[in-house]
Parts: structure tokens; sequence; C-alpha cells
DNA sequence: CTGTTAGCGCATTCAT
DNA sequence: ATGAATGCGCTAACAG
């Protein structure tokens, strides 16, 4: 292994010198050493010590990312913003998963303290329980008291800098246009009832039927998860309502929905519409294409880094909203197309000039 | 920031008793002195500095992990995988991502290489140009011999340990089981020309139409991602062909292709029978549902790390096979369905019992 | 502009 | 079983 006093020897200068052309920041060095340290190191292959540099200057570059699955595009897009900010700041990335156990954050957090990460950015919902609350918040205590920073994209409910998507107001903004096109009796794929994120975009959705003279949607909750969806569409096919339009608080719970609502035969949109939440791209794919909300993903990903790596004493907040995005999952109830209330054709003509079955705009 | 020696104070112990208590592997340390220390530690929110213990063991925690696209889905399930098996192993992973380029692969190995990262995994196709090859083996020789350990998931050229996916044996097996439907004019979408992944699973596709005596298919090349799988499927529509059945040689250009034939308004399979290859699970929701070759990706990530993780003189290679998985998206050529020869349904019928589309099994 | 030197936080001999 | 001392590779004063 080369180290800095193995290039300094060959190239015939001091350390501090060899030091200073391959990783100093002034440049306060003759240009014939230079030129025998760098080849110096280019012949022996040296290559700098990144931990012996962060035990030295007290500060490493390392952004530490906690997320909940790596499988899920919400997290694999967001995952894939913050690693492209960071390796534009010259910053390598950890990345730790939690599989959606809250004590596992705190568990990965206390590692990427130990790794010395510079930041740590926390993605994905915050829990409504305040014992998991009062933990986290201590783990994130004691790392901030050693200086390091934290940045979450979700809920700011742990006094940390925070980028927080517009749930309540995306779900809302949903509500308005899917009760555009006729619908007057939605049921909601709620997810797990301790999850912010199900909490605040159910919460959304409802306000905004309320304030539409529209019923109260049928609540049906599950896991946040595909198949957590997929189940939820199940027991809601087992229940006798009018519902003729459903909302899954996210995208991955839309697609289980999707693929339940087939399993029954039953036509989406015709016998009904059917929404979810995120905009992870993988929704355009599937037939029919699904409406949605749509993040910046990635940019979130990368809004929450740079947030963390400018410091302020005070902690920020950065809110991001989403689109709403109607695909062909979504038209008109089917005793709406009878009458005279046809707002739109609700699926999109086979034309192999079109580009891919993006959006249609959505309409207010 | 609170140090062991701040913690030792705190006890009232000596730096090398504090030191064995809570990071020593052999435990001659009295009980009431462990008690005294492990105290003072959580009473000052003591975090072990990873980044000193690197330096003074000369060894790290870390893995690190180089895929090329964190969004697709190949990429992230790997990545997953391998970043279970380092939890297991009780290291962290530091995630680079090339974004297919072999330069930026190199500029990885050597950032992961600073990073005193104890094994090094390369996720992907390696490329046929020699002259990158080279380079790559360059930066991996002075990883390695700075006593890095490498594995690569993907063609073993690089003279490294290997997880090597049986691509042309999976493309021959996926080219007898449609065959088999009836088929004997086939196109590939190859992807990119220098791709070893991409070649070996077009000549496996290939060399399983010779050895039936059946001609040799179409071959439009293209980028390995979804978009490249459109383009080629929209040029290929624009061929005058007698061709029934694609093969895409990875799943993201066979959802591509999907949706361009969709905009063709070609119907699948009906018209034309499509598969795909790695067996990313999203291949189940999209309508119709794709065949292609699955492989355990999750469990190949970790295989690689096992693998650098055991050291052994000789590099070691592990071949993993691939399934066929018919599944909608293939069934018997239009005119073979007229005629005596069907063997199957095409479709599976819609029914609420049945588990999701998963998989018909291959025929033979 | 260049060289000398003192730590950074910890593991680990080596004594005791 | 415990403590004192050395060094891991590097940066950053400081001195020349």
């Amino acid at each position: 292994m080369t180290t800095l006093e193995d290039v300094a020897k060959h190239a015939g200068v001091s350390l501090a010198t060899a030091s200073r052309v391959l990783n100093g920041s002034s440049r306060h060095v003759g240009a014939d050493m230079r030129r025998r340290v760098e080849s110096a190191a280019a012949r022996l292959g040296y290559r700098v010590d990144a931990t012996a540099q962060t035990l030295a200057r007290g500060a490493s570059n390392v952004v530490g990312l906690v997320i909940q699955d790596l499988i899920d595009p919400y997290f694999s897009l967001i995952a894939d913003g913050a690693i492209r900010a960071a390796d534009r700041h010259g910053m390598v990335t950890t990345l730790g998963t939690t599989y959606r156990d809250p004590e596992r954050e705190i568990a990965l957090v206390a590692t990427l303290h130990a790794q010395r990460a510079r930041v740590v950015l926390l993605a994905g919902s915050r829990v409504a329980d305040e014992a998991v609350l009062r933990r986290q918040r201590a783990e994130l205590d004691v790392y901030r008291s050693a200086g390091g920073r934290v940045a979450v994209i979700g809920q700011d409910v742990l006094g940390t800098d925070t980028v927080a998507p517009r749930n309540r107001e995306g779900a809302y903004d949903l509500a308005v246009a899917l009760a555009g096109l006729g619908h007057r009796r939605f049921a909601v794929l709620a997810g797990p009832p301790v999850l912010l994120t199900a909490i605040d975009r159910t919460r959304g959705f409802s306000e905004a039927l309320a304030d539409l003279g529209l019923p109260p949607p049928l609540l049906v909750h599950g896991d946040f998860d595909r198949d957590g969806g997929r189940d939820a569409a199940c027991r809601l096919m087992a229940m006798d309502h009018g519902v003729t339009c459903v909302f899954a608080v996210n995208d991955l719970m839309a697609t289980g929905a999707l693929a339940a609502l087939r399993e029954y035969g039953v036509q989406v949109p015709r016998d009904l519409s059917l929404a979810g939440f995120d905009g992870t791209s993988y929704l355009r794919d599937p037939v029919p294409s699904l409406a949605t909300v749509r993040l910046p993903l990635a940019r979130m990903g990368a809004m929450a880094l740079d947030l963390a790596l400018t410091d302020e004493d005070a902690p920020r907040r950065q809110h991001v909203s989403g689109e709403v995005v109607l695909r062909d999952s979504v038209g008109p109830p089917a005793w709406a197309s009878s009458a005279a209330y046809a707002p739109s054709a609700p699926v999109e003509p086979a034309n192999p000039s079109a580009a891919s079955p993006e959006a249609r705009p959505a309409r207010p």
C-alpha cells in the first residue's frame, strides 16, 4: 500500500510538499517539484487515504443516506438524485436501508455517525408515534452535537432541515380533478394508519371532497406497498358501495390495486377509475397507464443534500408541490358517459406517431 | 465530539481498557470496569470513530458497490441484495453509479480505493473494448495490490472473482421455449453491439434457432434501456419481415418495446409475441405481463460479496442460471392458432381467486 | 515556496 | 486484568 510518504521519498521532497500538490487546497508549489510529485504518485499508483484525511481534517466527505426500501422506485429515485448531487460536491454516498422499521433507522444513524458522515439524509414518511419520534430525535441529537448535519425528506417533525412534499395539497388537487370528471363516490386505499404521508394524503383528499360538498370517501387501510394495495383493493371489492373512483395513496399500492381489479374482471376506467401518488415513472407502462400526483423525487434528494450542506442556525423547511397527472386509468364514471356529462374521451387512441403514453394535462 | 479518551476519563480507566470494552475483540476486562465504561459511554453519547479504527486497524468495514443505474430495477435488485449481505457482515455500503460510462467505473474504483473500501463490487455488463478493459484492469490492479478485494457481477474478463449469469444458456432456453409455441421467424432487439451481456444473449438465442433448423433472427440494435427498446421496436415496425416473435435482450427494452407496439396498434401476443430477460418483478404489471428469463438478482449481489470476502488465491467464478418464465406476452403465432397447432391458451382467464399474473411454467 | 512537527481517534503491543 | 506508549496516513500550523 503506497502512502504519501512513499511518494514524497521517491520524489525527493518533503511530506508536506507532496501533500500540498496531491491533496492541498492552495497551490503554492513550484512547477518542477509539482511535476516530480505527480509523476512519482502516478508511477507508484498512489491513492489518498480518505479515512486518514477525515481524521486529520476533522471532516469527512461522506453523505449518509437512509431510505426505507431500495426496490421501491420512490426511494431509488430520491437516492439517485441524492447520489448525483453528492457526486457534484465531490462526496461519496453511503446507503442504508431500514425496510420500513423505524428502529433500524435509529441504528443506521448511529452507524453513519460512527462512519463520521458529514451529513445524514433521512428519506421516507415519519410515523405518528411520539415514543419513536423521541428516540429518533435523541439519536439525531447526539449526531448533531458531534457536528453532523441532518436533512429529512418527509414531514418536519424531527426539528431538522426538511424537504417536505405537499402531500395534503397534492391529494386535494387530485380529488378536485377527479371530481371534475363526474365522480361523486370515492374510496381511498389509505395505507397504514401511523404513516404521516398516508395520513396527509388521505386527509387532503377527504378535505377536497368535503369542500366540494361530496360524501366522505370510503377508507380501506393496508400496507404501503404493492401487496398492500392489492389486498386493500380486494377488500374493497368485497364491500357493497357505490364507489366509482379509487385513490391509492401511493403508486406502489395503485399498481397492486390495478392487478387486483384486473383479476376481478373490473375494467379500468370504465367500471372504476384509479389514481396513485408519487409519479414514479413506471406508471406509464401498465395498461391502463396510471394517473398520479407527480413529485420531483430526484430533485428532492438533491435539495435535501444542498439544504444540509449550507449550514444555518435554525432548521429550514422547503416545500415541494406535486403535479396532478391524469392518465388512462381515470375517466368519467359509467353513469356519466351515457348521459350528457362526458368531459373527454377516457382513453387515448392508438397512434404510432404519438409520444409514449405520458400525461394528459389535468383538467381543473 | 466525544472520544474514547473522554469516556476513559469519565469512567476512571485507561484508554486501553475503554477500547477493549467498547470495541475490542477479546473480553479480558473486569465486570465492574466494564460497567463503568459502558455507562460513561452511554451517558456521553459516545460513538466510535470508524475512520480512526480503519486507520489503526489497517482494515475498513465498507464495501464499495459500483452499479450502472440505480433507477434500473436490474441494479436496484442487485444492490438491495448486496446491501443486505453487507449488513449481515456488519459492514456498510458505499454506492457509486456509472450511468453506463466505463470511464466513470474506473474513477469510482479509484474513489472507493481512496475510501479504503475493503471490497469493491462491480455490477453490470462488461464491454467488448480491449482498451477499456485494459484501463479497468489497471485500476483494479492498483486497488488489489493495496489489499483490496474485487468481485464482478457479469462477465469474467477482468481476472476477478465473478458471479456470472448464464446469459447465453438462458437465451438459448428461451428461444427453444418460444419456438415450441410455433414461432419460426424471430427478431432480437439486440442492444448495443459492444455490451457483452447483450452479445451473449443475442448469441444464445441465435444458436438455439440454428440448432432447431430455424432461420437466424432479424437483429435490431439500440440502447440497453427502455427508450432503446422503444426505438428498436419502432424500427422493426418500419421493416418488412415475417417475424412473429420478438426477444428484447433485457426487461427494460422489452417494456419500451411493448409501449411502442401498443402505439402501433400491434396486439401482443396475438399479432406478435414479446419476451425480455432479467426477471425484474415489475414485469408482472404491464398488460400483457411480460415473459422473461428470471435471474436471482438479489442473490447475485449477496453472492458477489461473499465471494469477495472469502479470500482465495485464484479468482473464482460462480455461474447462475436464469429461469424461463412465460407470461401473457407470448403465445402461438397467429397462423398457428387457426391451425391444428395450438399448444395452450395464450392468455390467462380473469379470475378473482387466482394469484397475480405470475408465471406459467415454461414448456420444453 | 518548502520542510519540520504535532496531533486527529483509536488499536495494540509491551510492560506490569 | 490493566495501563503506558507507539504508530496508522495525513493535514495544518509553524518555522525557515
